[in-house]
DNA sequence: TAATTATTTCGATATTTATCTAATTAGTTA
DNA sequence: TAACTAATTAGATAAATATCGAAATAATTA
């Protein structure tokens, strides 16, 4: 099992959750010098137990704290391991990226297609703005093979099925970069790898 | 200027609150992969803009995320910085204590003796509790002088001005290790640095 | 066993905040 | 300059939550 398996989003989210809360960090400012009851915590913060009990359990959730009955009293500790192993992961640049792993990384080029396509496939018009201009330009890119070198009357005749102004859709998959020409041949950039 | 000075209490409370809801955990996600636009980020996640701006401007005044112009949009992207400099912050134990120095940390004790002392000094009652005897037995300590030694009959005459149970007093001083005995003579554990 | 005590749970309340729509602002294109 | 567009702000609402007092629980002492 890796260790960005051992800090899973959940876990992410209940731990920052946890110290979202001005109190709450004092009380692990206080544990982290030594363990106290929770009516010595109450005491401390002027807050009644019940409510240190509440931030006591959140934090407890979170694996930041821990306790012990000691004869009448609860005496609860820091636990600073899940403390280092939290920093240690956001430290870890590379495992920033998977708190996004459930996002749908098409949904947008999705969004723009569905406003700019008519039923036929065709477009009602070619985007104005760049981000939008270069998702609708990489959906006409797959029309194309890669590998395959095209002449610029292929290159015309599948242009056409989406626009009448083939000349600025041939121009834009030069200027984005998306297909090259050379002696008046045509072909995508990324030889394969296109989705 | 100490690195500790760099990361104040309020600005690691910002930082936990700016990381405290799932959908800004997930756009940190995604700008750790490339910079996007507020759009684009209201599509991916499937919220409407506003949304979007509401949480980069959290993020932002937290110092986790940076936006430049471009063209029509705003491009946002992770400052990955902040990130770094609050969990080293994390990692260093010695730093943690700070998070309470607001705390007063006599509040506890001056609870206890407020509800055992009587108008004149003295006790209502010797406490049963193990956390409230000691803080007891600790206040009556201040009426010994650090490094003198007293024999039994003078440590009886200042304990009788707190409880007519001098034996029990006389005791628990030496079992709470605050007092030591050597031959019918009395002295403090410690010689001196008492609050 | 009865009384006492620290803690937790329950239920209620007030504050905070995530989200939306509508309106405004800032900046770009034609 | 006029029209358009992305972003932000304003205002409203619903959900989350920090806090408290009262009641219940668990554990200790007398």
């Amino acid at each position: 099992m890796t260790e960005s398996a051992l800090t899973s989003d959940e876990q992410l989210l209940t731990f920052f959750k946890a110290l979202a809360d001005a109190n709450r960090l004092k009380i692990v400012g206080l544990l982290a010098q030594q363990p106290y009851t929770v009516e010595q915590l109450a005491a401390l913060l002027n807050l009644r137990p019940p409510t240190i009990s509440h931030h006591l359990k959140l934090l407890s959730e979170a694996g930041l704290v821990s306790a012990r009955a000691e004869s009448y009293y609860n005496l609860y500790k820091l636990e600073s391991g899940m403390l280092e192993q939290i920093a240690r992961h956001l430290l870890a640049q590379d495992k920033l990226p998977s708190m996004a792993a459930e996002v749908d990384l098409e949904a947008y080029d999705r969004m723009v297609l569905r406003n700019v396509l008519l039923p036929d496939g065709r477009l009602k018009v070619i985007p104005a703005q760049r981000k939008k201009r270069e998702v609708v330009l990489r959906h006409i890119l797959k029309s194309f093979q890669p590998g395959r070198h095209y002449t610029e009357k292929q290159v015309n005749d599948i242009l056409s099925r989406f626009h009448d102004d083939t000349a600025t859709l041939r121009r834009e998959m030069i200027v984005y970069k998306l297909m090259k020409r050379s002696e008046g041949e045509y072909w995508r950039t990324d030889d394969q790898d296109q989705s």
